[in-house]
Parts: C-alpha cells; structure tokens; sequence
DNA sequence: GCTTGACCCTATAGTAGCTACAGGGTGTGC
DNA sequence: GCACACCCTGTAGCTACTATAGGGTCAAGC
C-alpha cells in the first residue's frame, strides 16, 4: 500500500505520515525500487493507534512511550502506564480550571459594555486602559480568598 | 528608563519586550548614542495593557487591534470591540468544552486498569490496541445521541 | 589604566504538532 | 509523447515566547 492509500485509510494526512516517521513514532516502511514507501496493514494499526492516543490529547512523547510498552508487553506491572495517564488527566482538568476563571474574567470584563456608545466611552476600553495604570479591574479582582458577594 | 527596568515594573521578561517591538505591539523607543532602548513611562502603560490582555488569553492579533482602538478613539461604535471579546469568550467556552469531553474520556480509559497486573494484562494498553483495529473503545464510544444509561 | 560585573545589543534557533509549499521524479492511460 | 495523479526531499510557516551565542557599554573599585 502506498502513503496515500495509508493515510485515506486512517484518515491522516500524508504529510502528517511522513512526520510521524521523521519522529520515530512510525516505523519507516519498505520502498519501492523508486523510492515509493511501502506500507503493510500492520502500519494501519500503528498509524491507528497514534491517531486514537493524539484524539486523546496526549503528546507525541507520550504515545511514543505508549507504543513502546504496547510493542515489547513486559512482565512489569503497568504502573507507569497508568501513570501516564494520570498525568495526562491532571493536565487537562487544571487546563480546563484555567479556562474558567479566564471565562469568568471575559464575562466580566464584556460585562462593562452595554448601552450603544463609541470606542471612546467603552467601558471594556476603559477598564483596559485603567488597569494599565494599575487601578483595580473588574476581571482581575485582588485574589485574597474573599468571596465575591460581602 | 532602559529595557531591564520596564521589565522590572511590568514582570516582562526582557526578551518579551524586545519580542513586542519586533511585533509591533510595543512601539520602538528613543536609543541613547550607545544603542540602548530608552522608555518613556507611557511605555509602561502600553505594556501593562498588552500583559493584562494577554492574561485573558487573547492573541497578540486581537491586542494589536484593542490598542488601536484605545490609542485612536473614534466616534464609532464600540461593536468590533465587543465582537472580540465576545470571541474570545466563544473561543474559551469551546475549549473548555473539548477538554472535559476529554477528560470524561481519559476517565473511562483510566477506568479499564484497577487490580495490579502486568504490562501485557493491563486493560488501558488492550483497550487502545482494540480500538486500533477497529473495535469500539470505552473512550470513543459511538456519538449517536444515545445517552450512557440504557 | 585595567578589570570586574551588570547591563545592553543583534541574530538565530528552539519549543509542539503539524501544514504548506517549491522543485522535482514516477507511473499509467490515451 | 503528453497529461495527470501520485510520490519524493527539504524547507519554511504557524503561536508566543525562550534561550542561547557572540559581542558592546558603563560605572565602580584597585
Ligand atoms: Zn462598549
Ligand atoms: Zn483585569
Ligand atoms: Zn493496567
Ligand atoms: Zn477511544
């Protein structure tokens, strides 16, 4: 099969083929005496695999380690499998904590333009500008653990 | 005021800075006869303004446009700016979104590893092997709107 | 006058995970 | 013999920085 067979099959781009082999987390295939890559159906699980861990958010490191243990399967116990995994949850729920307080700094910080009015009398405009001098904004408040209501 | 200053009163780092000017975020200052950067304290003002956007996680594209609605007031009305924070806000909300379908996914990998085994028995790497080869995947499971009970 | 050290300069490369060329070769059908 | 789809390598681009390398400047202290 050819790269371009491959990647209709998986549904990856070609380019993206190539990278992951240039990465060393695709095994280079055989090539054809014009210099073709050649792949096998066993590179449809490989690239598979890739594909379904990156759907997950892991990072190419991760899924190079994944594949690792999945290829050569020792006796070990498979703590650090699941400590891959942990992590990669631990990452992505203080991602999403993150994401929060910055939707909750945007709504307030939107929550200063209401009325029809110009650029010039913006309050989003104004609280910018303000902050900027170091006066206290609406979007940033004083994190001293105080409740917002009080 | 030199480069290490503002740095100083802003906590930018110095390469940052410099990195704005070359943006054009940042406008270039007056240079003493050996070359050195010399800041006006307005300067501090439009980094503030630029750091503060930042930490609501606005690209430096969208800054580039708040500052110069800032810096020329015109007598229009506010729309664009509102349109870019409201963007911003809509950007926010969908990556929060993705990351806890995200996380509710790596949950349920993680759920297919409890007792201690090894390598080769654990549930984790089984479950992304079978989902390479096409097998439906706790992770993935088939989104036709059905709900999880049933 | 000389050295030390803190500061400054430019230019370039690296990060993650692709994506998009440029500039060429290959293979098949008409 | 030509069109067209496919393949190749190598390089640059994306975001927002960060980190060097390799040098110049300036004030204080001996
Ligand atoms: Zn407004
Ligand atoms: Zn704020
Ligand atoms: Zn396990
Ligand atoms: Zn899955």
């Amino acid at each position: 099969m050819q790269i371009g067979e491959l990647a209709r099959q998986t549904g990856c781009e070609v380019e993206t083929i190539r990278y992951y082999e240039r990465e060393g987390l695709l095994p280079a295939p055989a090539r054809s005496a014009s210099g073709y890559r050649r792949y096998e159906p066993g590179h449809v699980e490989q690239l598979n695999f890739i594909r379904h861990c990156r759907s997950l958010g892991m990072s190419l490191a991760d899924i190079r380690q994944l594949a690792d243990y999945h290829q050569h399967p020792a006796p070990e116990p498979c703590d650090r499998v699941n400590a891959l995994i942990d992590d990669q949850i631990r990452r992505v729920h203080s991602q999403i904590e993150t994401l929060q307080q910055l939707e909750q700094q945007l709504l307030a910080l939107r929550g200063r333009c209401h009325s029809p009015h110009t650029l010039a009398d913006c309050g989003i405009l104004k609280t910018l500008e303000d902050a900027s001098s170091g006066e206290p904004c609406v979007c940033h408040p004083p994190a001293t653990g105080k409740k917002i209501a009080g």
